[in-house]
DNA sequence: ATTATAAGACACCGTTTGGTGTCTTGTCAA
DNA sequence: TTGACAAGACACCAAACGGTGTCTTATAAT
C-alpha cells in the first residue's frame, strides 16, 4: 500500500532545509538505505526517519524494505506543483525587475 | 529602512497556506490595507498581522503607513529561489512519466 | 549459535508556531 | 472635541515540530 492520497502539504515537506537536503541526496542515487541517508546528518537515526516519513506523506518519496534495510527513493512529481505554483508569480517578479531597470536608467540620466 | 538581508528562509514563509492566499490576494492589487487582507480570513487580526510580518522578514511583502493604515504591497522576486529549486527536479518526475509511460504501454500488449 | 547491524516503535522534551485577548496610540470623521 | 476606527505591542496558550534515548525485532555475518 504506498500512499497515493497525500497527507502532507508538498509546501509543509520541503520548508525544512534537512528534507530539502534529503531530496537532493536521493536525486543522485536511485535507491539509498536509511542509515547511509543518516551519515550525512548531524542528527540521529530516528530523526532522519522521521523527516522521511514526512516526505512520505506529501508523496515525495516512496521505501521498500531490502533485506534489514529500508531503502528510499525520490519521486519528484509532486514538487511539479510548486515550480506552477511559483510560476505563476514569475510576471510579478519580472515586474519589479522591469521597474528597477528603469529607476536605474532615470538614475543614470 | 525596508529589510533587505532575509531573515527568514523563503521556502518556510510560503509553507503556510494562510500566507500563500495572502501572496495571493496581494498579486491581484498592488497595495492593500491590514484590515482589508484581514476581512479575507477566519482569524483575527493579529494573526494575519503576524503572518505579514515574516512575509516581509522574507522580504516577500513591503509595508507603508499611509494614515491610520499600514498598506502592504507584494514584492514577489525572493520566489524566483522556489522556480529555481523545484525546476532543478523537473528532469526528475519528467524522467518518471516516461518510466510510467513504458511500463502502460508494456501493460498494453 | 552467537553477535552485530538496521530500523521500527514509543516515550519524552524544549522550542516554535499559529492562534487568542487586551491595552494603548495615532488618525480620521461628526 | 469627542468618538470611532486602524493597527502596534504584549502576554498568554495549546498543539505541532524537531530532536533525543531506549527497547525490541529481524536479518546478516562470524
Amino acid at each position: 500500500m504506498s500512499e497515493n492520497n497525500p497527507l502532507r502539504d508538498v509546501f509543509d515537506a520541503i520548508a525544512d532545509p534537512t528534507r530539502r537536503r534529503l531530496i537532493q541526496l536521493l536525486s543522485e542515487a536511485d535507491e539509498v538505505p536509511l542509515h547511509e541517508l543518516t551519515a550525512q546528518f548531524p542528527m540521529g537515526r530516528t530523526a532522519v526517519s522521521k523527516h522521511l516519513a514526512i516526505l512520505r506523506e506529501a508523496g515525495l518519496v516512496t521505501d521498500r524494505k531490502v533485506g534489514r534495510e529500508t531503502r528510499y527513493r525520490l519521486h519528484a512529481s509532486p514538487l511539479r506543483e510548486i515550480e506552477d505554483w511559483a510560476a505563476y508569480y514569475r510576471k510579478f517578479w519580472q515586474k519589479n525587475l522591469l521597474r528597477l531597470n528603469q529607476l536605474l536608467e532615470e538614475e543614470e540620466e
